[in-house]
DNA sequence: TAATTAACCGTAAACGTTTACGTGTTAAGT
DNA sequence: ACTTAACACGTAAACGTTTACGGTTAATTA
C-alpha cells in the first residue's frame, strides 16, 4: 500500500523510468503522445514524486528550518507568518522547531534540522554565545539570525535597533515623570542586553542609577508575574514597569489586576512588539513597534538570496523601532 | 563543501560503510575499539546522518505535517503548541503549512506535504467537502482532523461539541436579554455550520427567528470588521454580536471603538476560544473555552497511535466547551 | 544510394543510508 | 587435528529519483 512510484507509472505505460521522468518534468525529448500517456497514468495512480529521492539526487529539499522560542508568542507567530509569505512564491516550506528558551532544546532542534538537510535556516538564538552559529558555519548551511544577533560574530541578521529601544523606553518614562522603573527583561540574549544598556544609559544620563535589584529576568521557570511579585515583595515600590516584550506586559497586567493596582494610576507599564492586542487592552498599552512581520519577510529574503548566490556577503538589517504612545504610561 | 557522509567517515577510519553504520547505530556486531574509532571520527567531522537517505530506506521521515489556516490566529498557535509538546518525546517534527482559508492553497500545501512523505498529517480542513480527505485516504497517509470534522465521512478527528457551542452562546445571550443578535461566522467549514445550527435552534426555541441578514460570513476578503459595518449600515441595530472565534471579536471590538459604541452598554459581544487576551481586554470578554491546547495534544496522540498500529479504528474525540462569563455581555 | 541528423527512448550510475548475506579469523569443543 | 560456533567485518542490493550516454529508427541531405 506504499505510494505509487515513478517505476509503477512507467511500467503501467510500458515505458522506461527515464521516459516517465522526462514526461513529468516537461522535457523536450519525449513525444507528445507518450507524454500524454504518462501524465494520464500518473494522474490516475495519484502519483506524487518523492521529495526524499529528489532531494537525495539534487541536494536541495526546498525546506527552510525555522527555530524560534515558541509559536505561542504572537511576536514569533508574526515573524513566522512573514517568513511564510516571503517563501511561498519560491516553493519553499517551513520546518518549525521551538527552543522554549532552553539551550539543550535548541541544540537538539538544530540536530533535527541538519538531519533533515534543510536548505537554509532562520533562527532566534537562545544565548548570545557562538556555539550554535559555529556549528552552522561548520555544517555550511546558509542561515540568518532573526530578532537577536550575537556580538563579535559575523553573520547575517535581521534585528531592530535594540539599544534604541531601551533608550526610547527610558526617555518616554522619564518624560512621564517616572524615576523608579522596574525592568523585566528576557534572559541571556543579546537583544535583551542591548535594551538594558540603552535603558540604563538613558536613565543614568538623567542622574538615575538602575541598581541590579531593579532588573528582573524571566526564565522558563520564572514568569514575568513572578518577577513582579518578587520586586513588590522586596518592597521596591516601582512607579513604572518596562518589559522586554508585550507578552510579559500582559502577564504583568493580570498580576497587577489581582493585586488591585490600577494602570497607569498606581503604576505604569510598557512593553515592546506592538502586538495587535495592545490596542484593545484596558488600558491600551504603550509599546514600541519593531516591525515583527517585516522581520520575517526580510530574513526570508536574505535566505533566498543566499540560496541564489552561495558566496554572497552577510547582510545586516537593522529595523528602526517606533514608540507607540497609548494609555498605560 | 557538502556535509560529511557516512562514506567519508568510513574511509577516514579505514572501515566499510556497513561497519560505520553499525557503529553509529550501536549494533552489537562491531568491536568496541572500532566503534570508538568511528564515533570519534564522526564527531570530529561533524557528521550528521541524512534523514533523506534514511527515510528513503526506512519509509518513514519522522515528520508530521500540520495544515492550519494561519499561525497568526492564537487558537492555532495553541493547537500547534500542543501538537509539538505531544510529539517531542517521540522524535517527530512539524512541517507547517497554512491554507489561509483558501481551497487552492490547501490543495497545494497538501501536495507539498505528500511529496515530503510526512508520516502523518494533522489538518483543519477549509471546507466540509470530501475531496481533501479522499485524497489522503487514496494516498494512504494517516491523518486527523483538528477543530473541524467533515459530515458523512468517517475519519479520525478532534473537535469540540460545536452544536453545543452555538447553543450555549444562544442561551447565555438570551439570559442577558438579547433578542437581536448578529452572528459573525466563519466560512464553509462544518464547525461553523454546527455552531450556527445550535445557535439558531436555541433562539428559535425561544421564539426568535434568525433571518439570513443576521448571519454574516467572514472570508479572506471580508474581515469581521467589514461584516459588522455592513450589518450596521443595513440598519440592523443588533443588541449583541456573537462571533465564531475570539479573533473576530477583537476585530469587532476595535470597530465598535471607532464608532464610539460602548461594550456592553451599547452592544454586547462574545466569542469562542478563550484566548488569553480575552482576560485583559476592556471589557474582559465573555467567551467559550474549547480547550485549544488540549486539541493539539489529543490530535497528536491519535497520530502517534495510528503510526504504531496502522490498522486501528478511527478515533473521534469531542471535547466539551465551557462558558466563560466575563463582562462583555 | 550512402551518409548525416533529428527525434525518441532505454540503460545505468549516482545521491546516502541500512541490512541480508557471505567470508574470514579465532576460540572452544570433540 | 578436525569440527563448530562466535565474532568482526565487507559486499552488494535496495529505497525513488534524475540525467549522461548510447542506441534505434526515420527523415533529411549530398
Amino acid at each position: 500500500m506504499a505510494p505509487a512510484t515513478l517505476k509503477d507509472v512507467a511500467k503501467r505505460c510500458g515505458v522506461s523510468l527515464a521516459t516517465a521522468s522526462r514526461a513529468l518534468n516537461n522535457r523536450s525529448e519525449v513525444s507528445p503522445v507518450t507524454r500524454a500517456k504518462v501524465l494520464k497514468a500518473a494522474e490516475e495512480m495519484g502519483y506524487v514524486p518523492s521529495s526524499l529521492a529528489k532531494g537525495l539526487w539534487s541536494g536541495e529539499t526546498k525546506v527552510i528550518g525555522v527555530l524560534i522560542t515558541t509559536i505561542v508568542n504572537p511576536f514569533y507567530a508574526n515573524v513566522v507568518s512573514g517568513i511564510e509569505k516571503a517563501l511561498k512564491d519560491y516553493g519553499y516550506n517551513i520546518l518549525l522547531c521551538s527552543s522554549y528558551e532552553e539551550v539543550d532544546q535548541e541544540w537538539a532542534s538544530l540536530t533535527v534540522l541538519l538531519e533533515q538537510r534543510v536548505d537554509g535556516l532562520i533562527l532566534a538564538p537562545v544565548q548570545s554565545k557562538p556555539e550554535v552559529v559555529e556549528r552552522l558555519q561548520k555544517n555550511n548551511v546558509p542561515f540568518v539570525l532573526v530578532g537577536r544577533s550575537i556580538p563579535g560574530i559575523d553573520t547575517s541578521y535581521v534585528v531592530c535597533d535594540d539599544y534604541k529601544v531601551g533608550l526610547m523606553a527610558g526617555e518616554h518614562l522619564l518624560e512621564r515623570g517616572h524615576k523608579r522603573v522596574l525592568f523585566i527583561n528576557s534572559s541571556r540574549n543579546y537583544s535583551a542586553e542591548l535594551r538594558l544598556k540603552g535603558f540604563t544609559a538613558t536613565m543614568q544620563r538623567h542622574g538615575i542609577e538602575i541598581g541590579p535589584e531593579w532588573v528582573k529576568i524571566v526564565t522558563p521557570e520564572k514568569t514575568a508575574k513572578h518577577c513582579l511579585s518578587e520586586a513588590l515583595d522586596q518592597g521596591l515600590n516601582p512607579s513604572a514597569v518596562f518589559c522586554f516584550c508585550d507578552c510579559m506586559v500582559l502577564d504583568v497586567l493580570s498580576a497587577l489586576k489581582e493585586r488591585g493596582l490600577k494602570v497607569p494610576g498606581d503604576i505604569a507599564v510598557m512593553g515592546v512588539d506592538n502586538l495587535s492586542v495592545t490596542e484593545i487592552t484596558e488600558p491600551p498599552l504603550t509599546t514600541i513597534d519593531i516591525q515583527n512581520f517585516e522581520m520575517g519577510i526580510r530574513s526570508a529574503e536574505i535566505i533566498l538570496r543566499k540560496l541564489q548566490k552561495p558566496g554572497a556577503k552577510h547582510e545586516h538589517i537593522v529595523l528602526q523601532p517606533t514608540l507607540v504612545k497609548r494609555d498605560s504610561t
